[in-house]
DNA sequence: GCGGAGCGGAATACTCTGTTCCGTTCTCGC
DNA sequence: GCGAGAACGGAACAGAGTATTCCGCTCCGC
Protein backbone atom coordinates (compact mmCIF):
# COMPACT_ATOMS: atom_id res chain seq x y z
CA UNK A 1 0.00 0.00 0.00
CA UNK A 2 1.28 3.74 -1.12
CA UNK A 3 -0.27 5.79 1.28
CA UNK A 4 0.03 9.24 -0.25
CA UNK A 5 0.95 11.68 2.53
CA UNK A 6 3.75 9.57 4.44
CA UNK A 7 6.61 8.59 3.16
CA UNK A 8 9.16 6.64 5.85
CA UNK A 9 10.21 10.10 6.89
CA UNK A 10 7.04 11.51 8.01
CA UNK A 11 5.72 8.45 9.43
CA UNK A 12 8.79 8.07 11.59
CA UNK A 13 7.95 11.75 12.44
CA UNK A 14 5.02 10.98 13.51
CA UNK A 15 5.63 8.30 15.53
CA UNK A 16 8.00 10.54 17.62
CA UNK A 17 5.22 12.28 18.79
CA UNK A 18 2.46 9.21 19.19
CA UNK A 19 5.29 7.30 21.13
CA UNK A 20 5.84 10.17 23.41
CA UNK A 21 1.96 10.73 24.07
CA UNK A 22 1.59 7.23 24.73
CA UNK A 23 4.31 6.93 26.66
CA UNK A 24 2.85 10.37 28.89
CA UNK A 25 -0.89 8.14 28.99
CA UNK A 26 0.76 5.05 29.91
CA UNK A 27 3.48 6.16 32.61
CA UNK A 28 0.99 8.69 33.74
CA UNK A 29 -2.01 6.11 34.75
CA UNK A 30 0.97 3.43 36.11
CA UNK A 31 4.63 4.95 36.63
CA UNK A 32 5.91 0.91 36.97
CA UNK A 33 4.41 -0.23 33.35
CA UNK A 34 6.49 -1.78 31.18
CA UNK A 35 7.74 -0.56 28.17
CA UNK A 36 5.95 -2.82 26.19
CA UNK A 37 3.15 -1.53 27.10
CA UNK A 38 3.85 2.22 25.92
CA UNK A 39 4.80 0.79 22.35
CA UNK A 40 1.18 -0.86 22.51
CA UNK A 41 -0.34 1.93 23.36
CA UNK A 42 1.34 3.72 20.84
CA UNK A 43 0.87 0.86 18.03
CA UNK A 44 4.23 0.32 17.36
CA UNK A 45 6.41 -2.24 17.93
CA UNK A 46 8.71 -2.39 20.44
CA UNK A 47 12.03 -1.21 18.07
CA UNK A 48 10.61 1.47 17.15
CA UNK A 49 10.50 3.04 20.67
CA UNK A 50 14.09 1.65 21.12
CA UNK A 51 15.17 3.45 18.18
CA UNK A 52 14.56 6.50 19.64
CA UNK A 53 15.28 6.28 23.03
CA UNK A 54 18.34 4.19 24.55
CA UNK A 55 17.06 2.47 27.11
CA UNK A 56 13.39 3.01 29.00
CA UNK A 57 15.39 5.30 31.99
CA UNK A 58 15.52 7.93 29.25
CA UNK A 59 12.11 7.72 27.90
CA UNK A 60 10.79 8.92 31.58
CA UNK A 61 13.48 11.45 31.47
CA UNK A 62 12.58 13.18 28.61
CA UNK A 63 8.69 13.09 30.06
CA UNK A 64 9.38 14.44 33.17
CA UNK A 65 11.75 17.07 31.42
CA UNK A 66 9.07 17.64 28.65
CA UNK A 67 6.69 18.25 31.29
CA UNK A 68 9.20 20.77 33.51
CA UNK A 69 9.51 23.12 30.24
CA UNK A 70 5.64 22.62 30.10
CA UNK A 71 5.28 24.55 33.61
CA UNK A 72 8.22 26.78 33.12
CA UNK A 73 6.21 27.90 30.02
CA UNK A 74 3.27 28.63 31.77
CA UNK A 75 4.37 30.25 34.70
CA UNK A 76 6.25 32.74 31.83
CA UNK A 77 3.26 33.34 29.75
CA UNK A 78 1.09 33.83 33.42
CA UNK A 79 4.06 36.26 34.22
CA UNK A 80 3.15 38.28 31.53
CA UNK A 81 -0.56 38.89 32.33
CA UNK A 82 -0.85 42.35 34.51
CA UNK A 83 -3.43 41.32 37.21
CA UNK A 84 -1.39 39.66 39.92
CA UNK A 85 -4.21 37.67 40.71
CA UNK A 86 -4.89 36.56 37.08
CA UNK A 87 -1.92 35.84 36.26
CA UNK A 88 -1.77 33.48 39.53
CA UNK A 89 -4.67 31.54 38.23
CA UNK A 90 -3.55 31.55 35.12
CA UNK A 91 -0.70 29.74 35.82
CA UNK A 92 -2.43 27.05 37.90
CA UNK A 93 -5.41 26.94 34.86
CA UNK A 94 -2.28 26.38 32.46
CA UNK A 95 -0.05 23.68 34.87
CA UNK A 96 -3.74 21.48 35.83
CA UNK A 97 -4.65 21.72 32.00
CA UNK A 98 -1.75 20.73 30.29
CA UNK A 99 -1.62 17.86 33.22
CA UNK A 100 1.70 18.53 33.78
CA UNK A 101 2.17 18.23 37.26
CA UNK A 102 1.67 14.39 36.88
CA UNK A 103 4.27 13.93 35.10
CA UNK A 104 6.97 16.23 36.82
CA UNK A 105 6.04 14.92 40.00
CA UNK A 106 4.67 11.56 39.79
CA UNK A 107 7.61 10.38 37.86
CA UNK A 108 10.26 11.91 40.01
CA UNK A 109 11.95 9.22 41.77
CA UNK A 110 12.06 6.96 38.45
CA UNK A 111 15.00 8.41 36.93
CA UNK A 112 18.71 9.91 37.92
CA UNK A 113 17.98 13.53 36.76
CA UNK A 114 20.38 15.26 34.56
CA UNK A 115 22.00 18.74 35.96
CA UNK A 116 20.18 20.79 33.80
CA UNK A 117 16.50 19.07 35.01
CA UNK A 118 17.40 20.18 38.53
CA UNK A 119 18.21 23.26 37.07
CA UNK A 120 14.81 23.93 35.24
CA UNK A 121 13.22 22.66 38.71
CA UNK A 122 14.48 25.48 40.45
CA UNK A 123 14.24 27.56 38.23
CA UNK A 124 10.39 26.42 38.02
CA UNK A 125 10.21 27.02 41.54
CA UNK A 126 11.27 30.38 41.04
CA UNK A 127 8.70 31.21 39.01
CA UNK A 128 5.96 30.21 40.41
CA UNK A 129 7.06 31.90 43.55
CA UNK A 130 7.47 34.85 42.07
CA UNK A 131 3.75 34.50 40.90
CA UNK A 132 2.48 33.50 43.98
CA UNK A 133 4.24 36.27 45.88
CA UNK A 134 2.52 38.33 43.56
CA UNK A 135 -1.01 37.05 44.41
CA UNK A 136 -0.58 37.05 47.64
CA UNK A 137 -2.45 40.26 48.66
CA UNK A 138 -5.53 38.23 48.16
CA UNK A 139 -4.50 35.13 49.99
CA UNK A 140 -5.28 34.54 53.60
CA UNK A 141 -2.22 34.99 56.36
CA UNK A 142 -1.37 31.69 56.51
CA UNK A 143 -0.58 30.58 52.85
CA UNK A 144 3.21 30.11 51.65
CA UNK A 145 4.21 29.07 48.37
CA UNK A 146 5.38 25.73 48.87
CA UNK A 147 1.37 25.53 49.84
CA UNK A 148 1.22 25.70 45.63
CA UNK A 149 2.93 22.48 45.00
CA UNK A 150 0.43 20.82 47.73
CA UNK A 151 -2.09 22.25 45.97
CA UNK A 152 -1.03 21.37 42.01
CA UNK A 153 -0.42 17.82 44.02
CA UNK A 154 -4.37 17.61 44.91
CA UNK A 155 -5.56 18.74 41.37
CA UNK A 156 -3.41 15.58 40.11
CA UNK A 157 -4.98 13.24 42.50
CA UNK A 158 -8.33 13.88 41.04
CA UNK A 159 -8.62 11.45 38.37
CA UNK A 160 -12.08 9.50 36.79
CA UNK A 161 -11.77 6.72 34.30
CA UNK A 162 -12.39 9.39 31.24
CA UNK A 163 -9.42 12.08 30.84
CA UNK A 164 -12.36 14.78 29.65
CA UNK A 165 -13.75 14.69 32.85
CA UNK A 166 -10.66 14.45 34.52
CA UNK A 167 -9.76 18.03 33.30
CA UNK A 168 -13.41 19.09 34.22
CA UNK A 169 -13.07 17.78 37.44
CA UNK A 170 -10.05 19.42 38.02
CA UNK A 171 -11.35 22.41 37.35
CA UNK A 172 -13.87 22.26 39.53
CA UNK A 173 -11.68 21.60 42.50
CA UNK A 174 -8.92 24.09 42.03
CA UNK A 175 -11.87 26.63 41.86
CA UNK A 176 -13.03 25.36 45.15
CA UNK A 177 -9.03 25.28 46.62
CA UNK A 178 -8.28 28.60 45.27
CA UNK A 179 -11.57 29.72 47.03
CA UNK A 180 -10.25 28.19 50.17
CA UNK A 181 -7.21 29.82 49.39
CA UNK A 182 -8.14 33.43 49.70
CA UNK A 183 -10.24 32.85 52.76
CA UNK A 184 -11.46 31.51 56.22
CA UNK A 185 -10.46 31.36 59.38
CA UNK A 186 -7.02 30.46 60.51
CA UNK A 187 -5.33 27.13 59.28
CA UNK A 188 -3.97 24.27 62.11
CA UNK A 189 -0.72 23.57 62.05
CA UNK A 190 2.43 25.09 61.03
CA UNK A 191 2.99 25.26 56.62
CA UNK A 192 4.55 22.65 54.96
CA UNK A 193 8.23 23.93 54.09
CA UNK A 194 10.20 24.04 50.62
CA UNK A 195 12.01 20.99 51.85
CA UNK A 196 8.73 18.99 52.62
CA UNK A 197 7.75 19.80 49.47
CA UNK A 198 10.75 19.44 47.07
CA UNK A 199 11.61 16.06 48.86
CA UNK A 200 11.12 13.94 45.67
CA UNK A 201 13.59 15.72 43.84
CA UNK A 202 15.76 14.52 46.06
CA UNK A 203 15.41 10.79 45.54
CA UNK A 204 17.25 9.17 43.45
CA UNK A 205 15.73 6.18 42.11
CA UNK A 206 15.44 2.92 44.13
CA UNK A 207 16.52 5.40 47.15
CA UNK A 208 13.09 4.81 48.79
CA UNK A 209 10.24 2.17 47.77
CA UNK A 210 6.76 4.12 46.84
CA UNK A 211 4.43 3.71 44.36
CA UNK B 1 16.15 -14.86 77.15
CA UNK B 2 13.14 -14.84 78.94
CA UNK B 3 11.14 -12.05 78.60
CA UNK B 4 9.07 -11.70 81.28
CA UNK B 5 5.85 -10.69 79.95
CA UNK B 6 5.94 -12.63 76.88
CA UNK B 7 5.01 -16.05 76.37
CA UNK B 8 4.66 -17.28 73.30
CA UNK B 9 1.14 -16.76 72.65
CA UNK B 10 1.17 -13.34 74.01
CA UNK B 11 4.27 -12.75 71.40
CA UNK B 12 2.16 -13.96 68.66
CA UNK B 13 -0.45 -11.93 69.03
CA UNK B 14 1.92 -8.84 69.47
CA UNK B 15 2.76 -9.98 66.24
CA UNK B 16 -1.07 -10.19 64.29
CA UNK B 17 -1.00 -6.53 64.91
CA UNK B 18 2.69 -5.16 64.21
CA UNK B 19 2.08 -7.24 61.28
CA UNK B 20 -1.07 -5.24 60.20
CA UNK B 21 0.57 -1.83 61.18
CA UNK B 22 3.21 -2.47 59.09
CA UNK B 23 1.27 -4.13 56.03
CA UNK B 24 -0.37 -0.75 56.30
CA UNK B 25 2.16 1.61 55.83
CA UNK B 26 4.17 -0.61 53.99
CA UNK B 27 0.85 -1.07 51.09
CA UNK B 28 -0.06 2.24 51.50
CA UNK B 29 3.70 4.05 50.46
CA UNK B 30 3.56 1.42 47.53
CA UNK B 31 0.50 -0.79 46.61
CA UNK B 32 2.74 -3.26 44.37
CA UNK B 33 5.38 -3.62 47.46
CA UNK B 34 6.40 -7.22 47.99
CA UNK B 35 5.50 -9.35 50.87
CA UNK B 36 8.59 -9.27 52.08
CA UNK B 37 8.72 -5.67 52.27
CA UNK B 38 6.22 -5.78 54.89
CA UNK B 39 7.86 -8.77 56.95
CA UNK B 40 11.14 -6.75 56.98
CA UNK B 41 9.10 -3.93 58.53
CA UNK B 42 7.05 -5.36 60.89
CA UNK B 43 10.82 -7.43 61.75
CA UNK B 44 9.39 -11.12 61.49
CA UNK B 45 10.39 -13.74 58.66
CA UNK B 46 7.76 -14.15 56.42
CA UNK B 47 6.12 -16.92 57.96
CA UNK B 48 5.43 -15.51 60.77
CA UNK B 49 2.78 -13.76 57.99
CA UNK B 50 2.13 -17.05 55.98
CA UNK B 51 0.98 -18.26 59.13
CA UNK B 52 -1.77 -15.58 59.33
CA UNK B 53 -2.81 -14.71 55.98
CA UNK B 54 -2.99 -17.42 53.19
CA UNK B 55 -1.64 -14.89 50.24
CA UNK B 56 -0.53 -11.58 49.47
CA UNK B 57 -3.90 -10.85 48.48
CA UNK B 58 -6.22 -12.01 51.54
CA UNK B 59 -4.00 -9.29 53.50
CA UNK B 60 -4.36 -6.82 51.26
CA UNK B 61 -8.21 -7.82 51.65
CA UNK B 62 -8.18 -7.66 55.14
CA UNK B 63 -6.38 -4.09 55.96
CA UNK B 64 -8.49 -3.05 52.99
CA UNK B 65 -11.39 -3.98 54.99
CA UNK B 66 -10.36 -3.14 58.14
CA UNK B 67 -9.95 0.63 56.69
CA UNK B 68 -13.79 0.41 55.72
CA UNK B 69 -14.71 -0.52 58.92
CA UNK B 70 -12.83 2.42 60.43
CA UNK B 71 -14.32 4.69 57.81
CA UNK B 72 -18.18 3.47 58.98
CA UNK B 73 -17.30 3.61 62.21
CA UNK B 74 -16.26 7.45 61.89
CA UNK B 75 -19.67 8.44 60.13
CA UNK B 76 -21.23 6.68 62.92
CA UNK B 77 -19.64 8.44 65.53
CA UNK B 78 -19.61 11.80 63.68
CA UNK B 79 -23.73 11.01 63.11
CA UNK B 80 -24.09 11.34 67.09
CA UNK B 81 -22.97 15.20 66.75
CA UNK B 82 -25.76 17.68 67.27
CA UNK B 83 -25.03 19.78 64.90
CA UNK B 84 -25.02 19.31 61.41
CA UNK B 85 -21.73 21.10 60.05
CA UNK B 86 -19.96 20.17 62.92
CA UNK B 87 -21.09 16.13 62.43
CA UNK B 88 -19.84 16.63 59.02
CA UNK B 89 -16.44 18.02 59.72
CA UNK B 90 -16.00 15.60 62.80
CA UNK B 91 -16.08 13.07 60.30
CA UNK B 92 -14.05 14.33 57.82
CA UNK B 93 -11.12 14.73 60.49
CA UNK B 94 -11.80 11.63 61.62
CA UNK B 95 -11.34 10.08 58.20
CA UNK B 96 -8.18 11.86 57.25
CA UNK B 97 -6.51 11.37 61.10
CA UNK B 98 -7.00 7.80 60.25
CA UNK B 99 -5.80 8.35 57.12
CA UNK B 100 -8.53 5.46 56.08
CA UNK B 101 -9.04 6.79 53.03
CA UNK B 102 -5.61 5.95 51.33
CA UNK B 103 -6.35 2.53 52.55
CA UNK B 104 -10.09 2.19 51.10
CA UNK B 105 -9.12 3.84 47.74
CA UNK B 106 -5.79 2.97 46.78
CA UNK B 107 -5.63 -0.34 47.57
CA UNK B 108 -9.10 -0.61 46.19
CA UNK B 109 -8.23 -2.74 42.81
CA UNK B 110 -5.75 -4.97 43.63
CA UNK B 111 -8.08 -8.09 45.30
CA UNK B 112 -11.15 -9.53 44.36
CA UNK B 113 -13.74 -7.91 47.40
CA UNK B 114 -15.91 -9.97 49.21
CA UNK B 115 -19.44 -9.51 48.78
CA UNK B 116 -19.60 -8.28 52.40
CA UNK B 117 -16.77 -6.08 51.54
CA UNK B 118 -19.22 -4.33 49.09
CA UNK B 119 -21.75 -3.99 51.40
CA UNK B 120 -19.70 -2.57 53.73
CA UNK B 121 -18.62 -0.12 51.06
CA UNK B 122 -21.98 0.66 50.12
CA UNK B 123 -22.81 1.14 53.83
CA UNK B 124 -20.15 3.79 53.92
CA UNK B 125 -21.65 5.84 50.99
CA UNK B 126 -24.72 6.09 52.41
CA UNK B 127 -23.68 7.22 56.03
CA UNK B 128 -20.92 9.52 54.23
CA UNK B 129 -23.94 10.60 51.97
CA UNK B 130 -26.54 11.49 55.38
CA UNK B 131 -23.72 13.55 56.63
CA UNK B 132 -22.98 15.21 54.00
CA UNK B 133 -26.95 15.96 52.71
CA UNK B 134 -27.01 17.22 56.97
CA UNK B 135 -24.26 19.90 56.18
CA UNK B 136 -25.36 20.74 52.77
CA UNK B 137 -27.48 24.20 54.15
CA UNK B 138 -23.65 25.35 54.84
CA UNK B 139 -22.42 24.91 51.57
CA UNK B 140 -22.17 26.26 48.23
CA UNK B 141 -24.94 25.37 45.82
CA UNK B 142 -23.26 23.24 43.29
CA UNK B 143 -21.48 20.99 46.32
CA UNK B 144 -23.23 17.21 45.84
CA UNK B 145 -21.97 14.40 48.02
CA UNK B 146 -19.78 12.88 45.12
CA UNK B 147 -17.12 15.72 46.21
CA UNK B 148 -16.91 13.80 49.20
CA UNK B 149 -15.18 11.25 47.91
CA UNK B 150 -12.98 13.70 45.43
CA UNK B 151 -12.16 16.04 48.59
CA UNK B 152 -10.67 13.01 50.54
CA UNK B 153 -8.95 11.69 47.46
CA UNK B 154 -7.35 15.26 47.82
CA UNK B 155 -6.33 14.77 51.10
CA UNK B 156 -4.84 11.68 50.74
CA UNK B 157 -2.49 12.71 47.98
CA UNK B 158 -0.57 15.40 50.71
CA UNK B 159 1.91 13.07 51.48
CA UNK B 160 5.74 13.87 53.07
CA UNK B 161 8.07 11.84 54.01
CA UNK B 162 7.43 12.21 57.89
CA UNK B 163 4.43 10.79 59.27
CA UNK B 164 3.53 13.42 61.63
CA UNK B 165 3.92 15.88 59.28
CA UNK B 166 1.73 14.26 56.79
CA UNK B 167 -1.18 14.16 58.87
CA UNK B 168 -1.05 17.77 60.18
CA UNK B 169 -0.24 19.22 56.86
CA UNK B 170 -3.47 17.13 55.65
CA UNK B 171 -5.69 18.73 58.18
CA UNK B 172 -4.10 22.08 56.71
CA UNK B 173 -5.52 21.24 53.62
CA UNK B 174 -8.63 19.70 54.74
CA UNK B 175 -9.63 22.74 56.19
CA UNK B 176 -8.76 24.58 53.05
CA UNK B 177 -10.95 22.71 51.24
CA UNK B 178 -14.17 22.84 53.67
CA UNK B 179 -13.95 26.78 53.47
CA UNK B 180 -13.83 26.06 49.51
CA UNK B 181 -16.65 23.90 49.91
CA UNK B 182 -18.72 26.73 51.72
CA UNK B 183 -18.35 29.63 49.86
CA UNK B 184 -17.31 31.38 46.63
CA UNK B 185 -18.63 32.02 42.87
CA UNK B 186 -19.76 29.53 40.77
CA UNK B 187 -18.21 26.45 40.38
CA UNK B 188 -16.99 25.07 36.64
CA UNK B 189 -18.13 22.78 34.60
CA UNK B 190 -20.74 19.46 36.42
CA UNK B 191 -20.43 18.17 39.30
CA UNK B 192 -19.06 14.08 39.84
CA UNK B 193 -21.31 11.71 39.79
CA UNK B 194 -21.77 8.79 41.92
CA UNK B 195 -20.50 6.11 39.09
CA UNK B 196 -17.20 8.79 38.31
CA UNK B 197 -16.37 8.46 42.05
CA UNK B 198 -16.69 4.49 42.85
CA UNK B 199 -15.53 3.14 40.01
CA UNK B 200 -12.36 2.06 42.07
CA UNK B 201 -14.65 -0.54 43.29
CA UNK B 202 -16.02 -1.68 39.87
CA UNK B 203 -12.63 -3.18 38.83
CA UNK B 204 -11.63 -6.50 39.07
CA UNK B 205 -7.99 -7.00 40.15
CA UNK B 206 -5.96 -6.77 36.33
CA UNK B 207 -8.83 -5.24 34.64
CA UNK B 208 -6.69 -2.29 34.20
CA UNK B 209 -3.52 -0.97 34.52
CA UNK B 210 -3.31 1.60 36.91
CA UNK B 211 -1.10 2.91 39.82
C1' DG C 1 11.69 -33.17 79.80
C1' DC C 2 8.76 -33.22 75.84
C1' DG C 3 5.45 -32.00 72.18
C1' DG C 4 4.33 -28.78 69.26
C1' DA C 5 3.11 -23.90 68.18
C1' DG C 6 5.64 -20.18 66.12
C1' DC C 7 9.11 -18.71 63.74
C1' DG C 8 13.31 -17.27 60.50
C1' DG C 9 14.91 -17.31 56.30
C1' DA C 10 16.92 -19.99 52.47
C1' DA C 11 15.26 -22.34 48.36
C1' DT C 12 11.91 -22.84 44.69
C1' DA C 13 9.33 -21.86 40.79
C1' DC C 14 7.58 -18.83 38.25
C1' DT C 15 6.23 -14.44 36.08
C1' DC C 16 7.33 -10.17 34.38
C1' DT C 17 9.86 -7.03 31.71
C1' DG C 18 14.05 -4.58 29.66
C1' DT C 19 16.79 -5.22 25.73
C1' DT C 20 18.61 -7.40 21.67
C1' DC C 21 18.27 -9.46 17.19
C1' DC C 22 16.80 -10.73 12.77
C1' DG C 23 13.90 -10.96 8.83
C1' DT C 24 10.74 -7.90 6.32
C1' DT C 25 8.84 -3.76 4.27
C1' DC C 26 8.93 0.35 2.05
C1' DT C 27 11.25 4.82 0.36
C1' DC C 28 14.38 7.21 -2.20
C1' DG C 29 18.01 8.22 -5.42
C1' DC C 30 19.76 6.53 -9.52
C1' DG D 1 13.07 -0.90 -12.31
C1' DC D 2 16.45 -1.58 -8.67
C1' DG D 3 19.60 -1.79 -4.90
C1' DA D 4 20.85 0.19 -0.24
C1' DG D 5 19.43 1.11 3.87
C1' DA D 6 16.18 3.41 7.14
C1' DA D 7 12.41 1.99 9.97
C1' DC D 8 9.90 -1.43 11.77
C1' DG D 9 7.40 -5.66 14.02
C1' DG D 10 7.78 -8.84 17.09
C1' DA D 11 9.92 -13.17 18.68
C1' DA D 12 13.71 -14.58 21.60
C1' DC D 13 16.80 -13.94 25.54
C1' DA D 14 18.43 -12.89 29.99
C1' DG D 15 17.95 -11.44 34.29
C1' DA D 16 15.47 -9.48 38.09
C1' DG D 17 11.88 -9.71 41.25
C1' DT D 18 8.75 -11.99 44.10
C1' DA D 19 4.82 -15.12 45.92
C1' DT D 20 4.94 -19.27 48.28
C1' DT D 21 6.86 -23.47 50.27
C1' DC D 22 9.80 -25.99 53.28
C1' DC D 23 12.85 -27.34 56.81
C1' DG D 24 15.21 -27.06 60.97
C1' DC D 25 15.34 -24.44 65.26
C1' DT D 26 13.52 -22.19 69.59
C1' DC D 27 11.17 -21.92 73.49
C1' DC D 28 6.59 -21.90 75.91
C1' DG D 29 3.35 -24.62 78.54
C1' DC D 30 2.40 -28.65 80.76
Amino acid sequence: MTNPASGRKIQAARNDVTILAAAKEVFLADKRAPVSAVAERAGVGISALYRRYPGKEDLLRKLCHDGLRTFIGEAERATAEPDDWAAFETFLHGVVEADVHSLTVHLAGTFTPTDEMTADAVLAGELASALFERARPRMRAEAVPADLTMLLEMCAAVRVPDPGRTTSLRRRYLAMLLDGLRAGPALPGPAPTRIEVDWRWLRTPGSSSSE
